[in-house]
DNA sequence: AGTTATTGTTACCGACCGGTAACATTGAAT
DNA sequence: ATTCAATGTTACCGGTCGGTAACAATAACT
């Protein structure tokens, strides 16, 4: 969290700062902060993970808070190319498009090695809403409330607004709900039949 | 997460185990592992604001995950209280127990004190699903699948699995959209509006 | 009164937390 | 070949983690 000087002058080496080094400590921390936790992973479990020493790692990001940040970044990164590859399957066809993005989820959701979302998660391990990773997080589901609502008044819906948010809602329910119920139960496996008729009760 | 040689013969003294310090002590844990998380609060700091010393909590509980069982047993009984409470308005009468049911549980989620389920941020702090905690918590989501069930059936709805799995869903997405979305867009105001429709819908 | 078990207090344990100072090593530009 | 900045390594900082040993005070029984 304090400020550094930045490298005056110009380097001598090109941009040879850290080439894989930043690579492997940034897919280190999208593992072990996804799989056990930003709070409970320390920065030596990080280092030692990308096989790097810690000094290394401060070399390289501020701090660990810079590191969460980032890693957030990155889970948005990943959960819109998920988002934009659903909607391709249907280009046209807004109410097939959400119905894909469902099936597609909830698949990736019955995984075992799922450990749900990620903002969810942050948020359930920061209780400070004000913290600046709190903030994204808010921003990533802001953002998919303006693109659910952008679907959903496409599907021409009678109520394009209380459409959008059950659908929202749905999506943080199976985010939540794959965590919180026994994967044996296999809770979503209806899940899209639910958004078949949420959807198409709008339609009618 | 030893074992404790239970007192041998009667205690000398009647039940005065440490008579109003174990409550004190169960009023802290609830306060601050809802509203700080459990793995962000140490067993120190809980002493401290139970005003009690940690070695008293420590020769009241075994340790700092009993107080972690403890607190979720706590959490599952003022859960099941406002269940039955919204219940009861409405007797007889499944559909309006459901609506009821979310009227109630929206209200509670959008209190700018709300910090959203208790069993969903354990989930979420704790990554391994074996940990007792986390078997406490699909234990407890188990229960409420079945009692939506129930309500599902006994409106007579279509499809009362698919009804209750929609409703769960949405219990879920409630609790873990009032801490990822912004407090301020208030996305839950017409949660009920989205129950009332998917309610009705099974029904025609 | 004297015995004895339970209480609260203090101080401590090894381990880990996020973060850093100091130094040896490297390697590219001169 | 020498210079010099960027790198990696090691050891360390004060603080906190969950948990405990040791001891003085307390209070109920005989």
């Amino acid at each position: 969290m304090k400020k550094q000087a930045k490298a005056v002058g110009k380097p001598r080496r090109e941009i040879t700062q850290g080439p894989l080094a930043q690579q492997k400590i940034l897919e280190a921390v999208d593992h072990l902060f996804y799989f056990a936790g930003a709070r409970a992973v320390g920065v030596d479990a990080v280092a030692k993970y990308a096989g790097v020493s810690k000094m290394a790692l401060y070399r390289q990001f501020e701090s660990k808070d810079a590191l969460l940040l980032l890693y957030l970044d990155r889970m948005e990164e990943v959960f819109w190319s998920h988002f934009e590859s659903s909607i391709a399957k249907h280009s046209g066809q807004p109410s097939q498009q959400i119905v894909q993005f469902f099936v597609d989820l909830t698949h990736r959701a019955e995984g075992l090695e799922f450990r749900g979302c990620p903002f969810v998660n942050i948020a359930g391990e920061f209780p400070d809403p004000q913290h600046p990773a709190r903030l994204k997080v808010a921003q990533n589901k802001a953002t998919l409330m303006v693109r659910l609502l952008e679907l959903a008044t496409a599907t021409g819906a009678s109520d394009a607004h209380r459409l959008a948010l059950g659908l929202a809602l749905l999506v943080e329910g199976a985010y939540a709900g794959s965590q919180t119920f026994a994967p044996a139960e296999r809770i979503l496996r209806r899940l899209p039949d639910v958004v078949r008729v949420m959807v198409d009760v709008e339609l009618r």
